[in-house]
Order: structure tokens, then sequence, then C-alpha cells
DNA sequence: TACCTTCACATACCAGCGGTATGTGAAATT
DNA sequence: AATTTCACATACCGCTGGTATGTGAAGGTA
């Protein structure tokens, strides 16, 4: 029976963490929220957590891995909606520092990210989710010569720290004119890629 | 009396507390670090440390205010060495870039920093420490009329995240020459605040 | 249908953690 | 010499993440 009442049942109690967990994780923060409190939320018991996820980290990884999807998702939607590759990085861009804009976004991945699994264990999640897209993006540039050549991976780290410390500071500052401001400066930074 | 035994004893105590936690937080990271370690290592009970200390995060803190004021210094005597203002910039820039990618200092000012105290009061102190030279500089440069008339604040936290992301990359990668790819990438982004 | 197995949890429990309340003895003050 | 202050040390506590075990319904088998 593959859609039997158990496996029904499963996808809920899981669901349902997830839901809960991230929620609080980004209210609260990672280290702020207990399991105890997780578990009320979703209306399970630590049984359930335990037998869903190996432990509070694990369980956090998956939290991290649904908010990097659907921020990667954005951003690929909105680089889609251009044809010209130039024009898909800086939609890409804009598109990352308006989702990262959001706290409850920022707090599970660009603060605890790193410290709960470990700044190597983030790097290669976020390479898979979002960074891989951009240094694709960057590479077919080179080759299509719109930009200068030059190594990507080192260009794709400024860039994507830039852009998180960037939405960071949005969410943070709330001035209306701050994310206009913000996107002038990185579109001047990107011009400098273009030859002369 | 100022320099009595006493007085001697304690600064002694509250020192051996800051290096032994430095130390410990570096190498394995503020969560992984029990105080029973911590008071062990520097030979003294957990009386002495919460006599010195409000608890686990303001020692933490007083140790990333430690490492910060490190980095600032690196960074404000690589400026001081030149005259000219955009000199001064690229020597901080690359002087930070250098003394980031020391792996112990990463951990502490950014990977734990932002998560252990939360973003906001990590970036207020990042502000004190470096971000407000940096910020001053570019200032400067605008008012010399040395790079395009533009906010500071937002340019300011993009450098700032690129270069603190660039520095967890470059002790994570190893790569001899990826100190100076990434170099010439931040050179070519700065070169874009020049006025055509 | 009767029986057995599996599985998705629930319950009970534990070691260790950060934090606190209190004791203590030497140094400083009077 | 008596007293106070201070820089800790000791003993203790509540809570947390984690684990070991129990349980009952769902699903398979005869």
């Amino acid at each position: 029976m593959i859609n039997g009442v158990r496996a029904r049942q499963r996808e809920q109690t899981r669901s349902a963490l997830l839901r809960e967990s991230r929620r609080l994780f980004a209210a609260e923060g990672y280290g702020a929220v207990g399991l105890a409190e997780i578990v009320r939320a979703a209306q399970v018991t630590k049984g359930a957590l335990y037998h869903h996820f190996t432990g509070k980290p694990d369980l956090f990884r998956a939290v991290l891995g649904q908010v990097q999807q659907e921020v990667a998702r954005k951003v690929a939607d909105a680089a889609e909606a251009h044809d010209d590759p130039w024009d898909q990085l800086m939609a890409g861009c804009r598109a990352f520092l308006v989702s990262g804009a959001d706290p409850d976004v920022q707090r599970i991945m660009l603060v605890d990210g790193p410290a709960v699994l470990g700044w190597n264990e983030w790097r290669a999640l976020d390479e898979a989710a979002s960074a891989r897209h951009l240094a694709e993006a960057l590479t077919a540039l080179v080759e299509a010569g719109v930009i200068v050549p030059q190594p990507v991976e080192p260009l794709t780290r400024l860039l994507s720290g830039a852009m998180n410390e960037a939405a960071l500071w949005l969410a943070a500052s709330g001035g209306p004119g701050d994310l206009e401001d913000t996107w002038a400066a990185l579109v001047r930074l990107l011009g400098a890629l273009r030859p002369a």
C-alpha cells in the first residue's frame, strides 16, 4: 500500500514538525528554541521528532534546505524571465536581495545556518542551492565575452557575500530608499565586470 | 592600593579566562565548548568566571571584542602606511582579507558572532571596530571626488560582506593562488567606484 | 478471520549543561 | 586589632538534548 493510512500520517507529522520548527527557529533563533517547544507546537512528542530526524541539528538542516530552495526558486524564476544573460544575472541578483530581506529567512539561512552546521557544510548546501547558479551564470558570461575573463569562484564568493550582508542590513535598517540605494551600488559594482 | 595583590591576581584570572576561552571557542566553536572545559583550562572555577562575566554570552562578547580590535588594528596599520586615500582603502581591504583568513579569527568573528549575540548586536560591534573606518574612508573618497557620489552605508555593507565571505572562503579553499585571484576580483569591483 | 510482523510513534528516564546561592579566607580598610 | 571588602571556591538546581523502551494500530500472511 503506497498511500496507506500510515504513510499519510507520517508525512503529516513530518511536515508539521518542519513547519513549526521553521516558524520557531525564524522567530527566536536556533539556540533559544527547545525541542519541547517544537513538539508541543507540532502536537507530537519527542519520540516522533527523533523518529524523523537524528537530532536538533538534523531538523534544522531540513528546515534550512526548505528555505534555500524557496529562495533559489525565486531567483531562478526572476532570471528566466529574461533572455539576455546579463539581464538574467541582474534580475537574479535583485530577486535575491528582495527575497533575502525577509527577516525570517535571514535568521535561518544567513545567521544560524553557518553557526549550527559549520561554515563548510553550510557553504556546500548554499553552493548546491544557489551559489552554483550564480557561478554558472558568471561562467556563461565570461565565455560569451560579456564580462572580462577571470576566475569565477572568487568572484562568486565576493558577490554572494556582498548580497548576503546587504540583505541582512536591508532587513534591519528598514529605510524605504535603502533597497534602491543598495541596488544602485550593486549594479555599479557589477558594471566593473564588463570590458571597458 | 591601585596595584595591590588583589588587583593583580584579578587581572591574571580574567586574562586566563579570556585566553583559554578564545582558544577553545576558535577551535571547537561556541556551542561545542562547555564552561567546565573553559574553567578547567584556565585553572579556575565557575565562581571566578561568573565573578568576571555575567554568563557564557558575555564571555564570548569579550573575546569577540579582542579579536575585532586586533583585526582592526592590522587594517588601520596597513592603511596608515599610505598617504593617498585610495591607496589607504586598497591597503586596508587587503589587510582585512589576509587577517580574516585566519580560521580561528573567523569562527569567532564571522560565524559564531552573529549567531551568539544576534546580528544586530554583532553589527554594532563590527561597526565600532572596523566598518566605521571603512565608511569614513569611503566618505572621504566621495568628498575628495575620487569615487562617484553615492550613499556610503549600502556600499559599506556590500563591501564588508564581500570581504567577510571571501575571507571565509580563502581559509577553507586553501589554494595558493586564491588570495591573489580574490584580490584581483575585489580590485576590479572597487575600480567601479571611480568615475569613468 | 486469526495471527504475526512492522512501524510510527509515545513514555520514561538520564547525563550534562548553564546558571545561582552561599560559603570562605586573604587582602584591604578603619 | 577588629571589621569590611572582595575575589573567588563549593554545592546545588532546573532544564535541555538525547536515548532506551513500551505500545497499539496498520499491514501482511495463512
